[in-house]
DNA sequence: AATAAAGTGAATGAAGTTGATTGATTTTAT
DNA sequence: ATAAAATCAATCAACTTCATTCACTTTATT
């Protein structure tokens, strides 16, 4: 039960990418083979310039199909843990639709190698999902907004309209007592058609959007079904959360 | 108890587009024939490019995402002059509707630069063009199809009726008097809908693919307006081609 | 019905791949 | 500065996959 040459250098080179480097032992353990074999490989990835080699593992080159700078940029800590609780929270088999924005990334990251399906209107997590196997992806359209890589338009907006998804797990940009806001016009008509389009609304967000808002307002905390935050949002928002009726998860590390 | 050529040879064909890569031992069980009978039958589709073989089994050919079936490949000479002659022929400030597959792909890699309103429904096209400044991207929606990253399906469909455009730059899986084929229906579905959207229909296709045809017929001859073609194409084909009233443009090295 | 052509499956040795072992080299901890 | 640990390249035997050949069967042609 071997596994076959190219297959074994692909898994490698998606790691990488996804990584941004591996450790030569992490692929032994991942890949069942080796650590022979695994060298081998690296030797040969190494020689087309695919990946360059380092001791212990290897790194990426730089020469990508999927160029969104966010692979690397490594999340907080607190993004990270928010994520590993979504992630606990959604159950094989199910339907979300993931909203744009550098916590769903960290989020859409920890959904990898659950079999899922998934809606989304971000390149950089397409990008990062289209891969899976067991993850299948519905992509919405429209204008790609250009720094961030998300759809967004009449195109999206009326994509969503034909979409219904158990729940959307949403970023955000400020959360005050009057609700959730962000910095993008566009954007947050498209946010709202996802909360349209979906039956529970889950927002992600570090505890240092609380009492920040800008300049689009998207809606009310009481369209909010749940919100998933880190542990160092103060008691007195605690407090307003929940007395908005929302349900709260705090993160723990 | 034998199977018959064409059908044994068709199963396998079907086998690699559904997984993407199949190992000679599954056929081998799959097909209930020897270990030679599938090996003269992968010699056989590998020469004539509807798969490639790799050690153990074999692959794809088609255009695709993943690094192992797309990376290792960089496209042939031929494709890289067609994609620079139709680059040229498209001016400043025009709006294409850019199709998938790896000619197109090549197409918008010679498109950087340019002043343009890009529309595609491909997802490697999208990841090219998007960090371009001067290019806006609108990106088609959909179901995301596994290994080529291209949005199909009713969302997709759906997307393209409400935009037109000047033009259409299509790839192809083959050209017969017939018309045009793909390899795909849930795709030729989607090209449909594509020509529906544009003026004009412009088709790039390397010379081999002219002569072959594929599962899907996508449309008659006379709904192309233009071809560009490399140099190598027959005498008698450029005849039918331009009978048909396709403006003809051969790219010449 | 006889013959030719094409397709099939088994056998062979050649070529490629794998995992374990060895000793050299580099890094880390003391 | 030295010892211990980790990483590495090189080598080898077992194993897998491959192309080639040959005998046999099926299919098409005369």
């Amino acid at each position: 039960m071997t596994m076959i040459l190219d297959q074994r250098r692909d898994e490698i080179l998606q790691a990488i990418e996804q990584q941004g480097f591996v450790s030569l032992q992490e692929l032994v353990t991942r890949l069942k083979a080796s650590e022979s074999t695994v060298r081998r490989d690296l030797e040969y990835l190494d020689g087309i310039g695919q990946i360059r080699r380092t001791r212990g593992g290897a790194a990426y080159t730089g020469e990508s199909i999927t160029p969104f700078e966010e692979r690397f940029r490594s999340a907080s800590r607190e993004k990270q843990t928010i994520a590993k609780v979504v992630a606990d929270l959604i159950q094989p088999g199910e339907t979300i639709l993931l909203d744009g924005g550098t916590t769903t990334l960290e989020v859409a990251r920890e959904l990898v190698g659950k079999a899922l399906q998934v809606v989304t209107n971000s390149l950089p997590i397409a990008n990062l999902l289209a891969q899976q196997q067991n993850i299948e992806l519905i992509l919405i359209g429209g204008y790609l907004y250009p720094r961030t890589g998300v759809a967004l338009g009449p195109l999206a907006e009326s994509a969503l309209r034909e979409v219904h998804v158990p729940r959307v797990i949403m970023g955000t940009g400020g959360i005050t007592e009057k609700g959730l806001f962000n910095s993008n016009t566009l954007l947050v008509e498209c946010e709202r058609q996802m909360i349209a389009a979906a039956e529970e609304v889950w927002v992600v967000a570090d505890s240092s959007k609380f009492g920040r808002s800008a300049l689009a307002h998207l809606c009310e905390l009481s369209k909010v079904t749940r919100m998933i935050v880190d542990s160092g949002l103060s008691d007195s928002w605690r407090e307003i959360i929940r007395g908005a009726g929302i349900e709260l998860t705090i993160a723990e590390a």
